[in-house]
DNA sequence: CATGACTAGTCAATTTCTTGGGTAGGGAAC
DNA sequence: GTTCCCTACCCAAGAAATTGACTAGTCATG
């Protein structure tokens, strides 16, 4: 039932159509989860026909047409139960770090790229996260806007994202750093 | 596949009983993967019947008998195959995050309880994590150890874990005293 | 000497996720 | 004018993960 909740939360912000919800997932935009459109497209019959989102057609000219849900009060009621329930606690999988665990019996070249990869694509989400916090706050400061703005959710989780990426970053960095070093000393 | 070569890589430090690992994969402490105990057994099973791996069988006289497994030759190749080929990008799920991120439509009072808590379980994992570092690198420091020691792999993934739960634990403080705060004002 | 807690492991049902297709129309590139 | 890419969505097979059991021996607590 996670993705359930996940998609359930993305509709709050604003409508999104299978499609455009499959991009932001997909990139993890959706700073919060992950997930391949297939999933999200029968999550999304599913909560329709739990009658926790509606569907609207959008008739379009130039593509072909959509069709974009909306949260019902239903589907609040269900977030809200949800967020009042205890959280099962985070667990993390990364196929890179069962690399860099066993580095010392293995070749160290392929990883040290795929470390290098994985910082230069957390710059690129640092960049982007940014982008959308200044968009969210607008022209207030951070301070002025966590007190007082009215739509704080998405700022705070994206504040998390961007701490994230940052650590995924720096650690990928220092640790191709430190194979490096160890190759040519070796 | 992924957890097959979790379970891999996690061999390769030492010899572990399926019980064993389970304590290990459910706390985290093998802090690159997660899998429940039932996983672990069934994948254990798959692995040797791969000949990836190969159990042994040790006695105890104080508690049931227990079969520990070792990586076989095989079960290495695997291994540098699986390290040579391109990672799946890093996916984060997590239901604490989609709770903050609708947080603006929901009673803040349970999730706020919830960051507490995990503030709390961060430190602890810091801890933990903190006296593994000090196990692993010996009386060395650390720059002396990532350039010249042994087996910097488990060290390295340590240091990543500890950068991340820094984060879990900095981010939910924060994030709480912001709702705290907002609690108060509105 | 019963109760619960810990070690050690297994089975089966169900749910969730991934993979790899397929349909269909539109626009741009070459 | 054909090939490719983008929007938009759907289906189904199979792999993986979760859940909730259940067996069985040892040890400590009261």
């Amino acid at each position: 039932m996670g993705l359930r909740h996940a998609v359930l939360a993305a509709l709050c912000d604003e409508e999104y159509s299978g499609y455009q919800l499959a991009k932001a997932f997909d990139v993890g935009v959706a700073n919060f989860w992950s997930a391949s459109p297939q999933q999200l497209y029968s999550e999304l019959t599913r909560l329709e026909q739990a009658g926790l989102i509606s569907g609207r057609e959008v008739v379009q000219l130039d593509r072909p047409n959509k069709r974009v849900f909306t949260v019902t009060p239903a589907g609040l009621e269900e977030l809200a139960k949800f967020a009042a329930a205890d959280s099962k606690p985070l667990s993390f999988r990364d196929d890179l770090l069962v690399k860099i665990q066993v580095i010392d019996q293995l070749d160290p070249e392929p990883v040290i790229a795929q470390l290098e990869e994985r910082a230069a694509e957390a710059s690129a989400k640092l960049e982007l996260f940014g982008q959308i916090l200044l968009r969210l706050r607008g022209d207030l400061d951070e301070q002025t806007f966590l007190r007082r703005g009215e739509q704080i959710g998405p700022y705070l989780t994206c504040l998390g994202g961007i701490r994230f990426q940052q650590v995924v970053r720096d650690w990928s960095t220092t640790t191709a750093e430190v194979l490096r070093q160890r190759r040519g000393t070796s």
